[in-house]
Parts: structure tokens; C-alpha cells; sequence
DNA sequence: GAGTCTGCTGAAAGCGCTTGCGAAAGAACT
DNA sequence: AGTTCTTTCGCAAGCGCTTTCAGCAGACTC
């Protein structure tokens, strides 16, 4: 494709114009040498100029086997969760000469694993990988060989709020801000709730599940299991699993939510749904129902009432993560944790009733 | 950088480890042969899959001189309104097998033409601009070399939302959905208006301020140019911006909320800013003053009360974008004009004391 | 003024892959 | 068995750039 077409001046017109070979030309445009004679090099500079010179990345890639490229896989860009890791990965990135290529994988490791395979094969210096891990056996050993393949060739691998099978990682606490919320919302008053969870077979929602409960058991109280209504940490979902509480509610129990006077949803986004489904039932929030979410998005600010939430810094995620690829490899496995904050608003108030 | 590592297998170890010579391993792993008699095939398959063998991308654009790389140049990914473009650009993009690397120009200048330059150099095969062009001189003209030279190159280069310097373009109908929100909002009863503009050089600042000037003109009302605050498009520029309307007024008028009825925020983030000042303040919308907003992303079902706006259908227009860059090139520009709609919420209603 | 350095340059060898072209090897015909 | 087609392959020439290495001035020594 694109043939017949009047190519792009290349460094050999450039050096033919100014005069000189084409290591000069390719010296004084690399930068790479001070040794030419400043009289050349300027000539070198203006003939590029005139002839709009732009060197081929492809052909300098290959000559120097290395590229400043680096490869981001996440779920959705327009998941505001990775839009703003994108955000502080960009940021980083730019700052250090580099390009990003993204590639939204929407959670099918199938497409990620074709994904990371692409990447490679455009010799990407860094590869990042955001979103929960998947907790799937087949899926985690090929991804493990593709990423020690691409490591052990010079890439970085880095990973984002996931376990990490061969690279350096950067880690939300999940588990840490889960067992705070739970903490906060106990001292509040609350003693029975009911969740929204993600796809079971992610970490994230493991570990945001599993902190939440400990934070609860600290004070003996416990989840109910029937209270755990299903959800895959979309909007869509967050709306379906509050109506799952609200309307089937666990068998004999009657309504969850006659019954909880709090609901976590496992991250924001769902918490929005549920905040949604409430109020299109004119389910009074945090008057009747407390709601809290996880990962603290923008949107939160715009709801109302607010949501109460537990922020972690996505965008200094991405920024870091980058960092670290760029980092001179150590020998061992660099980890960054990064604390997470609860965040009370709104959305969250002492059970009405006290009673209890 | 990154070199004595064990370089990955390339097409030579292959062809050996299958006793062929490298045409024949390139033609089967490149699918442009079927002539290769299928044992041989066969075992260069096999050969690569055991040597984890992955094409050096660099070294193929290089020989086919090529790529199925798209670039993308928007203000930011992190705002939804680009997000969601990003998002059909690339469900588009890969059903085409082409990658995208995206860039955040920050709405600079200097940094999307940096940008220009170096997706170039990448060889890409086609670059995607968004957002609003600045109606800036100098600027244009660089960038009309830069597109010019990329197009005479064989890249296709695409526009979106953008006044369209050489490339084809996909374009929301700004000044018509404007015009059709100030028709919807007169006829609900609204005769005093404010606005929260946009960057004052953004081509669809003027053509959504226009727009809806225009469709105030049809029923004999005019928008105050003391009326009109200034904003940036984002969240904050929308507080600040509905809080100058709010308090300084425009002098010898006194608070313009007390006077106008209905304030049209240029985009959706800016109306989601000026809609928490409201809050912040307690006024209440839409029964004190009504708001409206341009965009429909997604954020404004979720505000409470929700948000009167006019939907553009963003990831679609990411889709067009990228189809009709890898459409062949044809003669003429082509332009794809993109229905707006406005859509009626709750954050606008008919003036509370139809008194007037 | 012969011998050494230093500083610039250019020739040329790749980087890893694609592909036009001719050769080799069968297949199909007299 | 000798010819003529077809297929199927491999050779080798690039794609555009970087970088090593050796060459050649001119600037320095003694």
C-alpha cells in the first residue's frame, strides 16, 4: 500500500543537498556527534529544513535496535478509572521523550495476550499493563511466558493494581482501603450491609472484598453472602446489582435493603449505577441508605449527594509506573505500594434509625 | 540502550530451525504466499511458535514501507469527551488490525505540531486530529505544511470537529444544535438567557456561541455580551464561570442570575462545574435557574438533576474518523456532517415565575 | 622537516524483513 | 525419453538509518 508515491526526503537527499555524506547528515541530525564542523552542520540543519526532512523512527528502530515507544494495555480509555492512569502515564511519559500506543483489551485476556504480542513485535520499550489481574491459571502462565519472553529481550514490563507475574508492579491498597471504609463506616453506626461486587475472577475484586469484610470482622460483624449482589464494575452493573438488593433480596430475608442501612459498591463507577437505580426509586441517599464506592473518579464531585469513597491516585499510578519502566532494571522485582484514603461525603450518614 | 541482551529469535533463526531459507519462513509467517507446500509451512509454524518467535515491526514497515499504525491527536484523554472519541477511534481501529498510539496535546499549539512531526517520523499510516482547531494564523499555517507533507506522503490525514485544513473531516453540527437548544429552551418559556463560553480562539466556541445566538434571534432575543462569562471547557472554568455570573455581574446589572433564567454552558464539563457552584450555593436548579450543556457525555445522567444537553455521537464519530481514513483516498476532501440532538433533563424547565 | 596527534569525514557493514526474479524440481505432454 | 509448463524456493537487493573503522588533513612536537 502507499506505494508510487513521491517518498518523503530521506537522509540521503539531505546529505546530497547540503553537500556531505550521509553519516555527516545523520550525525549532525541525531545529535549524537558534536565532531562536525559547524559549518556543515548548518548546512546539514538547512537542507533538512528546505526539504522538510523527517527522519523514519522505523529505520532508526531498526538501525539502533531500540525505540521510544511505550505500550499501555488496560481495559477502556474511556473507563475514567484508566482514563486517568492513561493521564498521569501520558504525562510521564511525554516528559521523557516517549510515545504511548494504548490498547483497551475490554478485560478479554484473549485480546490482551494478542495485544501484548503486537507490542512486542513493534519492539516497545516498556510495556504497562493496568486492570486487575485475572485469576485464571492458562491465562496467567501465557501471559507469564509472553512477558518474561519480552523481558528477558530488554523490556520493561510493569504492572498497575494487578499482580505482577515478571515485572515491577505498582499496587493501590486495596485491601488496606477496603478495611478502613469498612472501619469508617462502622464508627459511624452502621452494623448491617450489603455490597455490590465485581467479576469474581479479578483480584481487585478479591481484594477489595476480602479487606472490606476483615475491616467489618474487626468489629464482629459479618457479611451476609446473600447480601453480595453481583457486579462487573460498570455503571450498568452497579444499576442492576442495587436492584438485585432492592428487589430479590436473599431468599427469607425479605428486601437487603430493608434490612442493610449501607451498601458498598466495589468501585465507583457501580456505586454511580446504584446511585442512579436509588434515586429513580426515590430511595433517599444517605437518609435511608448510606453508599460508598471505591477508586474516587472525578464523577464523584457531581453526584449528589457527593460520594463517599476511598481515593487512590491513579494518575501518579500511571505517571510512577512509567517511571519505573524507565528505571534502569535491578535484580529484583521493584514493588510500589501506594496508600489508598477514605474519603467521606454525602453519600454516606449515621443510619437514620439508631435504633438497633 | 538495551543491548547485549539475547536478542529475541528473528526470521533467520526460524528459516533455520525449519531448514528453509528466509523467504520462504517470511512468506508463510506474512500469509502473502500461499505457495509454500504445507509441510514446510508447517514446520515453520512450528518453528516459530517454539522459538516465541515475534516479527520486529520496525523491520517489516521498513521493507514494506508501511505501517498499520494510526495517530491520534487530541486535547486530553482523560476528558470524557475526548475519551469517548478515543474509544470508537478505537474499537474502529482494530477491527482494521491497526494500532493506535495516542497524544495529548493539552490543547498546546507548540506540542500538538511536536506532535504532528513525530507521528510522522513514525511512519504512521494515517493521524487522526481532534477537537476544536485554533483560529490562530501562524499556527494554521504551520499545520497545513505539516498535513500538506504528510498527505503528499500517502498518510491520510483526518479531522474531527475541526475546521478541516486538508484531510478529510468528520464535523458535529455545532452551530445547529446550538441554535435547536435555544429554539427548545425559548419555547419552554425561557426570554433571559446567560452563557459560560469557551476558549475565545476555539473554532467551536464560536460556533456553538453562534448557534445559539442564532436561535435566540429567531424569537427576537438577544444574549447579552456582558451575559456571557468566560470559561475553558473544563469543570472548573465552569464553576468559576457560573460563579462570575453569579456574583460579579456584569456592572450596572447587578447579579445576572437574578436575571437570567437560563444559563447554556458551551460543553457538558463546564455546565457539571457550574452546576456544583449552584449546588454550593443552593440555588435551585431548574427551579430557580435552569441549565444546559453540549456534549452528552456521559457524566450528565448521572449529576442530580440531570443535565439538558445536546448529544453529539462522539464514539462514532471516532469510528468515521478512522474509516474514512483507511477509505482509499479519494479526490475531493470528504466531509461527513454529524447530526446533533438536543436532549431535554431534568436541569432545565419552563421559568419558575412565568411572570414576564 | 620528519614524525605524531587530533579532529573530521566518508565508505561500508549492518539492523530484520519483504519481494522480484530466476533456478530447480516436478508434473504433464508428445 | 525428451519437452514444456507449473509450482515452489532461494538469492540477493533493497527499505532508511546508525555506527565502526580507517583515511586524510592540518596542527603539533622535537
Amino acid at each position: 500500500m502507499r506505494k508510487n508515491f513521491p517518498m518523503s526526503a530521506k537522509l540521503r537527499d539531505v546529505a546530497e543537498k547540503a553537500g556531505v555524506s550521509v553519516a555527516t547528515a545523520s550525525r549532525v541530525l541525531s545529535g549524537s556527534a558534536e565532531g562536525v564542523r559547524p559549518e556543515r552542520r548548518q548546512a546539514v540543519v538547512a537542507a533538512a529544513r528546505e526539504l522538510q526532512y523527517v527522519p523514519n523512527a522505523h529505520a532508526q528502530a531498526l538501525a539502533r535496535s531500540g525505540t521510544t515507544h511505550i505500550g499501555a494495555i488496560l481495559h477502556d480509555v474511556s473507563d475514567p478509572y484508566f482514563s486517568e492512569i492513561v493521564r498521569g502515564l501520558q504525562r510521564a511519559a511525554v516528559d521523557a521523550g516517549q510515545l504511548v500506543t494504548v490498547c483497551n483489551s475490554y478485560r478479554d485476556p484473549e485480546r490482551e495476550l494478542a495485544y501484548v504480542g503486537l507490542l512486542r513485535s513493534q519492539r516497545i520499550g516498556a510495556l504497562i499493563l493496568t486492570g486487575s489481574g485475572l485469576d485464571d491459571r492458562s491465562y496467567s502462565e501465557r501471559l507469564a511466558a509472553q512477558i518474561n519472553a519480552f523481558a528477558s529481550t530488554g523490556g520493561r514490563p510493569v504492572f498497575i493494581g494487578r499482580h505482577h507475574i515478571a515485572g515491577d508492579a505498582v499496587l493501590p491498597d486495596n485491601v488496606g482501603g477496603a478495611r478502613a471504609l469498612a472501619r469508617a463506616l462502622v464508627t459511624m453506626g452502621h452494623r448491617k450491609f450489603a455490597a455490590i461486587s465485581g467479576p469474581p475472577l479479578l483480584t481487585t475484586t478479591r481484594d477489595r472484598l476480602d479487606g472490606f469484610k476483615a475491616g467489618l470482622a474487626e468489629h464482629g460483624i459479618t457479611l451476609d453472602p446473600a447480601a453480595i449482589a453481583p457486579g462487573d464494575f460498570t455503571r450498568e452493573g452497579g444499576m442492576a446489582g442495587m436492584a438485585h438488593l432492592l428487589d430479590a433480596g436473599p431468599a427469607g430475608y425479605g428486601s437487603i435493603a430493608s434490612d442493610a442501612t449501607c451498601v458498598f459498591a466495589l468501585n465507583d463507577a457501580m456505586a454511580l449505577g446504584a446511585l442512579r437505580t436509588l434515586r429513580d426509586r426515590d430511595i433517599d441517599v444517605p437518609g435511608r441508605i448510606s453508599l460508598a464506592g471505591f477508586d474516587d473518579i472525578p464523577a464523584t464531585l457531581d453526584t449528589n449527594p457527593t460520594l463517599t469513597t476511598v481515593r487512590i491516585p491513579l494518575a501518579e499510578m500511571g505517571a510512577l509506573a512509567v517511571s519505573l519502566a524507565l528505571e534502569p532494571p535491578s535484580d529484583e522485582l521493584r514493588v510500589r505500594h501506594i496508600r489508598s484514603e477514605v474519603v467521606l461525603r454525602e453519600s454516606t450518614a449515621p443510619p437514620a434509625a439508631l435504633s438497633r
